[in-house]
RNA sequence: GCGGUCAUAGUAUAGCCUGGUUAGUAUUCGGGGUUUCCAACCCUGUGACGCGGGUUCGAAUCCCGCUGACCGCACCA
């Protein structure tokens, strides 16, 4: 399915929709759930909590997101984060200014370098606007972070960029409280923000955005000691080495040094095996090991998770084996120890990141499951039942003779216990297409037959069969067909 | 941020060039009827010119600005 599909399907059947829309002021980038998109979003946190969470005995914590100032300077957002930028007077058009210095004189300057060095390279090597030739302006920073004022003063601070550092600056409270043990994975879902240049195609590129992220802090020196590495070792990943993609068990990664110990393969192995039961099409996955280049300033090793969609790769998970970098600078800015006891040795532990993108997991997730039924002309969204927003529809096949009743007492029975959508109007055939489209596994339909023998029809949203059963027996039915696995 | 294209009901569109009707159509949606297991049919109802300014007796239509969407470039720690 084409993006275009999708984005119909999520403004029809409210998935998601651009935020403050009846206003023209409306800014880009930020954009709602509504209520399928809600209900989608919830059932897939309680599917990654239970998939990586709860399987590793993660914890989970949920920090504020407005931070101080210094904690973005411990973490080198306030200095990393920011590209240093010029533009032209002439044609008006941003460039990097590092960018264009180097493409130019072949002089590196880092990107956190005072502005007067970029200047003052541009003046001596008289470098001018590839585009136009005209001269640049002054260079300025562009910082990523949205700064927020706080208190009658004004003081600064700033919305979180990622939702990673109040697990680093809350690690020693939570390692002590919480009786840890290392490895540990500390966990979070939540918000992010982020001050994009151009916000695109809705879910995909956002200014505030939701991220579940997990932080595994661990001893540096054990990473090929870990004995659950077993429970995945047979876990197949899709690995671009170069330009081709290789599938091979977690265990021959770390053999064959694809990946460098078990500790990264066995996380990235859980991973694998959590977008597996998301419903996305894990043939058009794959982990791709970052270049220097590309990685994060704070990453040592770095694989991103993609997955292929109609508007090309889309990097759903960045996995950066981060090292010491955030626990050794909070410790050095804030004083506060960070260091804790494994066995007899005394560590600062290394970090290694899970940092998932929720809404592109969203978006990826919808445009994997939807499909069209030419020969039964409905569009389907084959979603799984643990997941769709909607796990019954309960209807009834004509609204007089006693079935509107009937239907409703069924209803009242189940509906705190799962999704339900209760219908009576328009043709029975109209209402199962709708609960095709949001994704309903299964549609119960109240006929005449039920006053007579306490039986109701089930319809599978895929194969679109019927089969009778007792309602006696329809909890039991449902529980099972709708449990995550 | 730069350049190009574009902006009319929930969705998809006509009308704009050449200014003047009650802004048309399809579908969706609400109510009613008929049928009774897969978008049928009949009746009925709700629903739109992105925002701001200008030209004009009169603007969905012409002009300017803003905002947004799409596509390329750049950006994506």
């Amino acid at each position: 399915m084409t993006y275009d599909d999708v984005m119909k399907l999520a403004l029809e059947r409210g998935f998601y929709f651009p935020s403050s829309e009846i206003y023209a002021d409306a800014q880009a980038g930020f954009w709602e759930y509504g209520p399928s998109g809600v209900s989608l979003k919830n059932k897939f946190l309680e599917l990654w909590r239970r998939e990586l969470v709860r399987r590793d005995k993660m914890i989970e914590i949920d920090g504020s997101q407005i931070m101080s100032k210094s904690v973005f300077d411990a973490s080198g957002h306030l200095a990393s984060f920011a590209d240093p930028i010029v533009r032209c007077k002439k044609c008006k058009a941003t460039h990097r200014a590092d960018k264009i210095i180097v493409e130019v004189s072949q002089i590196e300057i880092p990107e956190s370098a005072d502005l007067d060095e970029f200047d003052k390279t541009i003046v001596e090597k008289n470098i001018k606007c590839p585009k136009c030739n005209g001269d640049f302006e002054n260079a300025k920073k562009f910082n990523m972070m949205f700064e927020v004022g706080i208190g009658p003063e004004g003081e600064s601070a700033y919305l979180r960029p990622e939702t990673c550092q109040s697990i680093f600056v809350d690690f020693p409270r939570i390692f002590k409280t919480m009786r840890g043990k290392l490895p540990l994975g500390i966990a979070q879902t939540g918000k992010s923000f982020r001050n994009e240049i151009a916000p695109r195609q809705s879910l995909l590129r956002l200014r505030e955005f939701y991220q579940a992220e997990i932080e595994v802090f661990c001893n540096p020196a054990k990473l090929n000691d870990l004995g659950k590495f077993s429970e995945i070792k047979d876990t197949k990943i899709r690995i671009q080495i170069d330009d081709e993609i290789k599938s091979m068990t977690c265990k021959e990664a770390v053999d064959s040094q694809t990946i460098p110990n078990e500790f990264v393969a066995y996380y990235l192995g859980l991973l694998a095996e959590f977008y597996e039961k998301t419903g996305i099409n894990m043939e058009k996955s794959r982990f791709r090991k970052l270049g220097d280049k590309e990685k994060a300033f704070y990453a040592e090793v770095a694989f991103d998770f993609e997955v292929e969609t109609a508007v090309g790769w889309l990097e759903l998970v960045a996995c950066n084996y981060r090292a010491d970098y955030d626990l050794n600078s909070h410790a050095t800015k804030s004083k506060e120890k960070f260091a804790v006891m494994d066995g007899d040795e005394k560590v600062l532990p290394h970090v290694f990141e899970l940092s998932m993108g929720i809404d592109r997991s969203m978006y990826t997730i919808l445009e994997h499951s939807l499909r069209e039924d030419k020969e039964n002309e409905r569009m389907v969204l084959s979603l799984k039942p643990y997941l769709s927003p909607i796990h019954v529809g309960v209807l009834s096949l004509v609204k007089k003779d006693g079935l509107a009743e009937k239907t409703d007492e069924i209803y009242l029975n189940i509906k705190r216990k799962y999704d339900v959508f209760l219908d009576h109007s328009g043709a029975i055939g109209r209402r199962y297409r709708r609960l095709d489209e949001v994704g309903a596994p299964y549609a119960i339909t109240i006929d005449h037959q039920t006053l007579d023998d306490d039986t109701v029809t089930i319809r599978m949203r895929d194969s679109m069969e019927q089969s009778r059963i007792k309602i006696s027996e329809l909890d039991e039915k449902l529980s099972k067909e709708t449990a995550f696995p």
